[in-house]
DNA sequence: CCTCATTTCCTAGCGCTGCTAGCTTCTAGA
DNA sequence: TCTAGAAGCTAGCAGCGCTAGGAAATGAGG
């Protein structure tokens, strides 16, 4: 059944294709440009194609966010350091603002830290975890991360939408390295 | 011309009356039930009459936007110190979640930190400044202030949609509020 | 008191959205 | 070659933000 194969080959093509598609799409023009017709248009299908794919239009931003995840974490491992690693990430966000309100502002409940949250979520997480860890003194570890994590998403929130200048961001994360390594060093 | 006052009076209560019912909605069932035509029969009216008070959706939720924000600031100055500040500002974001949202998440490009930024805004900034300024050391107060807005920001964005479990917030606030407290102290 | 101009407000409708029912076309197996 | 099933299309539903154009209510002048 080579046939079949391919068939299946095919499909998952297709399917990457849609995310593939929504994702430039998204950050060419912004999220409210994807309407599933303009979505539909640009893989040469029709609109009922997407939903043999995915559930809605919300899976379909789902999909797009979870491929953020997994390249955010390549991007965080890149690096070593504190610093480096905080620059990687507010970079990423930068760099893929229409991928970056996919993971965090649009849909998808994809919860952190839980047995069952995806493996690209964890493995960011874990990223972020091993290069706090130095600074974290007797706190839960776990949640240190967790708030420096806050702290990295929103100055990366307040920043887009102009809520914060977009002039002093360099100044702000330098402060933000600063506070972070001022306490608890168990090395260093 | 007392019947002219009249009319403009109750025009005037009819604009609030739009505000105050978007708002009751948004916090009921979320800001997709906020559609024109529930708003419209909410408030006993066609649709259009929407139109002759805001621009367009977009304002009405900016509206409810600058309310939040003024209740903010109020809330804000009621507590004196650093923890209570902060607190104040979780607990306010916690308990009124849809406005929180119209503030930071919704269209509504207020401006932080710049000349015609509207007061409330300003107000707000300014209770957070106080109580962080004795931590600031020899950093820039306005940017210091500007970084732990956005944790606290970040957290309790992160913390909604159960990106982060609700469970661990006091603990992540004690961290946060310990971290800020930990250098910088001109007095104490 | 009546008439007319203006303001106020509603009905109806446009073009768009996410989504789906149901038909048509194509393909694989006997 | 014929038939069962898969695959993909056309067409349409209900709802969205928004607005054109007409009806009803209201004020001023004779």
């Amino acid at each position: 059944m080579a046939i079949q194969e391919r068939r299946e080959r095919e499909r998952a093509e297709r399917h990457q294709l849609i995310i593939t598609t929504a994702r430039r799409l998204a950050e060419a023009e912004g999220w409210d440009a994807v309407t599933t017709r303009r979505l539909a248009e640009l893989i040469e299908y029709s609109q009922p194609v997407l939903y043999s794919h995915f559930a809605g239009k919300d899976a379909i931003v789902g999909a797009v966010a979870l491929e953020g995840f997994t390249e955010l974490a390549a991007e965080l491992n890149r690096h070593r350091g504190l610093e480096p690693v905080v620059r990687a990430y507010v970079n990423f966000a930068e760099s893929n603002p229409a991928l970056y309100d996919a993971m965090f502002t649009l849909a998808t409940p994809l919860v952190f830290a839980q047995e069952e949250t995806p493996q690209p979520l964890k493995d960011g997480f874990a990223a972020i975890r091993s290069v706090v860890e130095p600074f974290a003194g007797g706190r839960d570890l776990g949640m240190f991360t967790e708030v420096v994590w806050s702290a990295l998403h929103g100055l990366v929130m307040l920043t887009r939408g102009a809520r914060l200048p977009a002039k002093g961001q360099k100044e702000r994360l330098a402060i933000l390295v600063d506070q972070i390594q001022s306490t608890g060093q168990t090395e260093a």
